[in-house]
DNA sequence: ATTTATGCAAACATTTTGCAATAAA
DNA sequence: TTTATTGCAAAATGTTTGCATAAAT
């Protein structure tokens, strides 16, 4: 349903890894870093963040490779790229597109949600536009 | 559910200006000509590009004043903030949070949906977490 | 050997802040 | 008259680009 819908399903850094050199991408230095710290830490982040804590881990990485590596990861559906109001975030694919927004962790879980076929044909015919796919933001507390 | 529910529905121009000073704000030339362009294009637009066309219509306003404003605006929910990958968009507030994305006409539609009792329920089983509120984003197209 | 990736320096875009002047109530 | 609002100037923040160097395959 999804555009950019995963062809292999990406489950631990070895796939991300793989699939890198699947789409052409080099396995450098750099890129490694990134996808280890986003598969360690398993939250969403945001570019300037993830550049900080690399720098701060002691891992050699320029701000400008961390931007280009994160464009063409999630170009690659490599990695996710969510707008938020903290900027974009950057996390791991974990083969679902809707998040559980926990209002209280901050954190953002990964949910497979499937909407009623009904629900979806009757929007179709309210609205006259042929939905193609959907995403849910939930909002909840985990305490 | 919401927590930035709409206490009074805002249905009109007059209505959002109505909003203002329930809310304390006075209603200032400037605010009046964001609102009015916002229900006039009936469309999502960004804090940039909101200045630049009331710049062009020839409207005397400053840009730190659109930010500010669209700002207040969206904290006393007069209007509503989207974040997307062109960053953050403003419109109005239609009384309903989920948004279909027209990919060909790049117009955001407001629709209100509500989901299953059950489907909400198993989700906060599966996961956890309280859910308060959510929001949905359907991607289609209008031809 | 070839081509992608890196990262500095600099530009660019967007948003925010301090604050004195202004205008709404 | 009082207090919110404006908007300039400037800074802060975040992101992108050109390009020579370095590294991956």
């Amino acid at each position: 349903m999804s555009e950019t819908a995963a062809q292999t399903p990406i489950r631990s850094l070895e796939d991300a890894l793989n699939r890198c050199q699947d789409k052409g991408m080099r396995v450098s230095r750099q890129r490694r870093y990134i996808l280890e710290l986003l598969w360690d830490v398993q939250e969403h982040l945001s570019a300037r963040e993830i550049y900080d804590r690399l720098s701060r881990a002691g891992r050699d990485i320029g701000h400008t490779s961390v931007y280009q590596n994160l464009e063409a990861l999630a170009a690659n559906g490599i990695v996710e790229c969510l707008d938020r109001s903290e900027g974009r975030l950057y996390g791991n694919i974990s083969d679902s597109h809707s998040h559980i927004n926990c209002l209280d962790s901050n954190q953002i879980i990964d949910v497979q949600v499937q909407l009623p076929a009904e629900l979806l044909e009757r929007l179709e015919a309210e609205t006259g536009v042929r939905i193609v796919d959907y995403r849910i933001d939930f909002y909840g507390y985990q305490r």
